[in-house]
DNA sequence: CAATTAATATAACATCTGTTATTTTCTTGA
DNA sequence: TCAAGAAAATAACAGATGTTATATTAATTG
């Protein structure tokens, strides 16, 4: 095989690459040759794994929704109350060096799939998904009373959902107007007359 | 010349071709070729009016931001108070058609734009200007004591600049989830909290 | 009207793209 | 050890791309 050591390339491996050379040179530098060579291997690995190049794009995409997902389940286990909503919101903001870059591919890949409807679907559903976890944390909070019975979950939810875009989006643009710590404040503005506090107040520091 | 009627083509007619085309088919099918066509022209007259691609896509990013400021000063103009930064953002969500194709475009460029430079520039200028003019309108109207004194301009321009882009990106995605109505909604929730009415309240519908 | 220039069209270029086919190399199992 | 199959490399192709050069046409001016 081609590699120094006995194991050999994957679709992962690959999928892996193609984020490198977005992140890095954006999604027009990333053709199939450039992607082979940031492998350190040749167009034949990616041509085997995968039957063409949408192929590759929907499984890179698809596994970077996942990881987020398995990321915000990460953070969320365990916690409980206003907590858990804040966790999830933490495993989306670009807060660190692993959100920041999954943000940055996402975000190139939206602009890319407004004119595809194969990609814009994956799209969708991942907003989708965040919408309804986000819900349902409002939901859990309004039945213990932490937030007012007169909150409409999904309506909520869609706000918090634009507002966490809009921190990404404006994030890439420029990182140092929203470091962490601003992130967390802008987002806990909006949040805060949303909840009742009980004893606590916002939060001053956030987890990684 | 090539047209029927007497006028030849300039270099806007050149942009709001390549405008058409990104918005229907995305960048990536944005070629210079394609532009051509969609003027029902060659590519002739693209490499006429413009040094290189890179000299195309500048001035297009260029008009369409200058285009936006250009409304923005339509709309604000005679306006006093409150409403001078309701008619900002009026002029900014994509609460019409006008606008909405407008941020499409803008967005498909960032997605571009985060792998370069030059066009990052440009961005990073819209969104400081922007910036700039909401803190402008929070300053006077803190003066005036419509907002708290506590409240910092700029850095709370931050934050509705965020919530903007936000609201402009799920409308990209959701647009059924994000009508002019609601986008309205979510902003004002937000600024609701900052603004200390005198009188009346929140406006429930906006302008054109 | 003729001559000059501006504006557009056409043609050709080298390079890059995704894809397919073929060949080589490595791994595995009997 | 050696055949069989998997994995990777290589080669080739047709088409698209930005760019440049040239030719053609329309407008302008004297």
């Amino acid at each position: 095989m081609g590699r120094t050591a006995g194991r050999s390339f994957d679709r992962m491996d690959v999928a892996r690459a193609a984020w490198r050379v977005i992140v890095r040179d954006g999604l027009h530098e990333a053709s199939v040759r450039a992607i082979a060579k940031e492998l350190k291997a040749t167009t034949g690995v990616v041509t085997y794994h995968f039957r063409d190049k949408e192929d590759l794009m929907l499984f890179a995409l698809d596994r970077l929704s996942q990881g987020i997902e398995d990321a915000i389940d990460h953070q969320m286990r365990g916690a409980v109350g206003p907590d858990r909503l804040l966790r999830l919101l933490e495993a989306t903001l670009p807060v660190g060096p692993r959100q920041a870059q999954g943000w940055r591919i996402w975000f190139v890949f939206t602009g890319y799939a407004l004119a595809h409807p194969r990609l814009m679907e994956e799209h969708r559903r991942r907003l989708d998904r965040l919408r309804q976890r986000i819900a349902t944390e409002l939901s859990a909070l309004r039945k213990v009373g932490a937030v007012a019975g007169t909150v409409k979950p999904l309506k909520e939810a869609d706000a918090i959902v634009a507002l966490g875009d809009g921190i990404g989006l404006s994030h890439l643009l420029r990182p140092e107007l929203y470091p962490p710590a601003r992130q967390r404040e802008i987002m806990w503005t909006y949040l805060g007359p949303l909840l009742r506090r009980k004893g606590r107040d916002s939060p001053k520091s956030g987890r990684a």
